[in-house]
DNA sequence: AGTATTAATCGTAATATTGCAATATAATAA
DNA sequence: TTATTATATTGCAATATTACGATTAATACT
């Protein structure tokens, strides 16, 4: 099947889930960290940092983009692409929440 | 073709991005919740809780093993899941680096 | 021994993901 | 207008993931 059984799952699961598979591609991590680090918005130059094809790190661009975590401003030819701050930070909500669960401290068996 | 290229990407960004795979199907977050939730550990019920077949949730159980975030214990003819806590805190730390980044304020195409 | 019970594994079908060559599109430059 | 540059889209092959029926393995109960 390969087909996730999303419907039987609450909006909260999905949505983390959804989240979390964004980051769990290397090349995307990467195209995180870069636009982190780098002190003017980039564009193509991610092709050259990273070594992929143009046509795939466009599509992983892509995938950034549907989720909301960057956006991208059309210079020129060019397109800056920058982390959207206010969905990053709404996204780190959501995480966090998962995260700092509390362990119940009945569990005994292991 | 399907494949990650993963020895392009370093060992954070690798790492990173396979915690991330895991939490990326909601089955597994479901699946993590739970064990958070529930005062005793838990075993085969994970199968009625969440609508998912046996052999589909003890495949999800095996990734979430496979990376050291559940670990389990055999009582009996049944296994008794749990949080692994040393190691979930310390996904924590890896992944609160990467979400906490600072971003360069010097950006201003977006 | 024979029979449940529980969970892992195997095998397999359906779908998704990754990656890239080729091509398309869009904006600027000559 | 004709390049040139930058990015997106299309199409496709290879591999991965998801899901489950059937089976297996291991323990517990008569």
């Amino acid at each position: 099947m390969g087909l996730t059984k999303s419907e039987i799952f609450t909006p909260e699961q999905n949505e983390l889930s959804s989240i979390a598979k964004v980051f769990g591609h290397p090349a995307r991590v990467a195209i995180l960290q870069h636009l982190f680090k780098i002190d003017s918005c980039i564009c193509g130059d991610l092709v050259d940092e990273i070594g992929l094809a143009q046509p795939t790190i466009s599509q992983h661009l892509k995938e950034l983009k549907k989720i909301g975590l960057i956006k991208g401003n059309i210079t020129g030819t060019s397109i800056c692409y920058c982390i959207d701050k206010d969905n990053w930070s709404q996204m780190k909500t959501v995480l966090s929440v998962f995260l700092n669960q509390d362990i119940n401290e009945n569990n005994n068996c292991c």
